[in-house]
RNA sequence: GCCCUCAUCGUCUAGUCUGGCCUAGGACACGGGCCUUUCAAGCCCGCGACAGGGGUUCGAAUCCCCUUGAGGGCACCA
């Protein structure tokens, strides 16, 4: 790269929530901002008012900073470019775009909706491309003044050069070339005296120095218009390049905002959903860094800061992709592995409080919890699958099929005995300890000749409820010597009946 | 309809610019096995792709052309 200082921006609009397809562009200009040691920028490109969401602006700033993607100006944190909120700027539109009419590069547009609808429905009927017929183009002087004395208000439409060619350097598909004859005659400035996207975002970019354009596929063809506005104010266009786009899960359209689109697979859009889908931050940053780039050929797993040491445009993917999910699963076990029990605990408490009914100060509490962490950890690929697991450690009593006592192989009465002769054991087991269960358990499956998991199968369901549970020893543990007997006894006299009944 | 982009295993990808090291590598998923108290984790094995057709070349996944397919855009939205 040149010596000149990076700076880059993402440029959201506050329409929602932040959508993962754009996280994963903001990902990319802050890689790339600190690979170089740029300046990552975040500009709000609130120009469109009927699209505005009031709450969307936290949204998305509560969606960045979950993903640690911290930005050098903007919003909360100033800057020397400042505003950095479109909807602030608008004295500078106004400026430049006046400035394009006096230069003959834009025109005042006198149309209103109703007769661009009608525009459009006759060349729909007559089978002609859809674009403005650029009829205030030609307005004559006396026209002209004739539309201003009815008091119709105006747009600002850029003149866009009706023969000749214009080529975009994108520097990851290379030259672009487009017919300028193709090219309609966009809206600079709206009537409600907003710019619209075009303007606002040449003016900002070169304002506020931008050096790199990052942004979605989808902007392709409004590359050229925006070339040509450049060259108009006879300002330098930034480098530019176009990410490729993320596809819905069946590898058809653009991911959309609508949800649940794929039949019964599961497709998270949002940032926020993937928080709340018990994902993390770290994991999440990994997932998406590899959806159009990659570390190298076998590196799947990778920090933030390996990969801002290791990001180069040149190695981005020019082919759109779907959101491999399962792969996201895989990797968020790899994180949750990863952590320390302290800080697992802390990550799971949020996710335990509502199915566990207990409240964050209890769980924090709690010091049976970091136990009971340890033995999940590798069992979890999700921060919300956790709750199943020990639950059976946060209720009075575990609910269960008795038959469930009865062990593979084995009658009623013979798993009977094998309860019966394991709880004489725990009832004389002077350290109720993980090791100690452990010990003193599996020397009565080498006593009794019973095979391990006959013995254990049936202890797990009388201490969890559950056919799935974590490891039988460390769960024993946890209940407590009491607790764990009141269950076992329980047992017993479920087994007792079933026996009686035979 | 017009313009533009893209095209390697089911999916994410490496390789393409700078042809030969590619009988195409890795990962997820899937199938099988080992380990094992359930479930996981871990380890091993397997399945599986250069969209098609023409060129260029001693040699093409890689360069060129065509076809096909997919996607994006064509708003007083971004």
């Amino acid at each position: 790269m040149s010596k000149e200082k990076v700076r880059v921006r993402f440029a959201p609009s506050p329409t929602g929530y932040l959508h993962i397809g754009g996280a994963r562009t903001a990902l990319f200009n802050w890689l790339f901002a600190r690979h170089h040691g740029g300046t990552f920028i975040l500009r709000i490109e609130d120009t469109d008012r009927k699209r505005y969401v009031p709450d969307a602006l936290s949204y998305l700033l509560e969606s960045l900073r979950w993903l640690e993607l911290d930005w050098d100006e903007g919003p909360e944190v100033g800057g020397d470019y400042g505003p950095y909120f479109q909807s602030q700027r608008l004295e500078l539109y106004h400026k430049w775009a006046d400035w394009l009419v006096e230069h003959d590069h834009a025109y005042r547009c006198y149309c209103t909706p109703a007769e661009l609808n009608e525009m459009r429905a006759e060349q729909r009927r007559k089978g002609l491309p859809p674009g403005y017929d650029r009829r205030c183009r030609y307005l004559t002087p006396e026209e002209r003044a004739a539309k201003e004395a009815e008091g119709r208000s105006h747009i600002i439409r850029f003149k866009m050069p009706l023969a000749g060619t214009t080529t975009v350097y994108d520097l990851i598909r290379g030259e672009i070339t487009f017919e300028n004859s193709s090219l309609d005659d966009i809206v600079l400035l709206k009537s409600d005296g907003y710019p619209t996207y075009h303007l606002a975002n040449v003016i900002d970019d070169h304002f506020m120095e931008i050096t790199h354009i990052m942004r979605a596929e989808e902007w392709i063809s409004s590359a050229p218009r925006h070339a040509l506005i450049y060259r108009a104010f006879g300002w330098e266009m930034p480098k530019i390049a176009h990410l490729p786009l993320i596809l819905n899960p069946s590898g058809k359209g653009k991911l959309s905002k609508r949800k649940k689109q794929s039949g019964s697979e599961e497709v998270l859009v949002n940032v926020k959903e993937y928080q709340d889908a018990g994902f993390l931050t770290d994991a999440v940053f990994n997932f998406l860094a590899n959806i159009g780039w990659s570390y190298d050929d076998s590196t799947e797993v990778f920090s933030r800061e390996e990969a801002i040491r290791k990001f180069d445009i040149k190695h981005i993917n020019s082919a759109a992709a779907a959101l491999p999910f399962s792969k996201m699963d895989w990797l968020n076990g790899i994180y949750i592995r990863q952590m320390a029990i302290p800080e697992l605990t802390k990550a799971l408490i949020p996710f335990l409080t509502e199915p566990l009914d207990q409240s964050e100060e209890e769980l924090a509490e709690d010091d049976r919890l970091p136990k009971l962490v340890a033995l999940i950890r590798e069992r979890i690929k999700r921060l919300t699958e956790a709750a199943a697991l020990i639950r059976f450690a946060y209720v009075e009593d575990v609910e269960y099929d008795p038959h469930k006592l009865i062990a593979k192989k084995l009658t009623a009465a013979e798993s009977l005995a094998a309860l019966r002769e394991a709880i004489r054991r725990l009832e004389a087991l002077p350290e109720f300890n993980e090791e100690a269960l452990e010990a003193i358990l599996r020397s009565q499956v080498a006593e009794s000749g019973l095979k391990a998991g006959q013995l254990f199968n049936i202890l797990r369901w009388a201490i969890t409820g559950q056919k799935v549970a974590p490891p039988l020893f460390g769960s024993i543990a946890v209940l407590g010597r009491e607790t764990a007997l009141r269950r076992l006894r329980k047992a017993e006299t479920l087994l007792l009946q079933l026996v009686a009944e035979t």
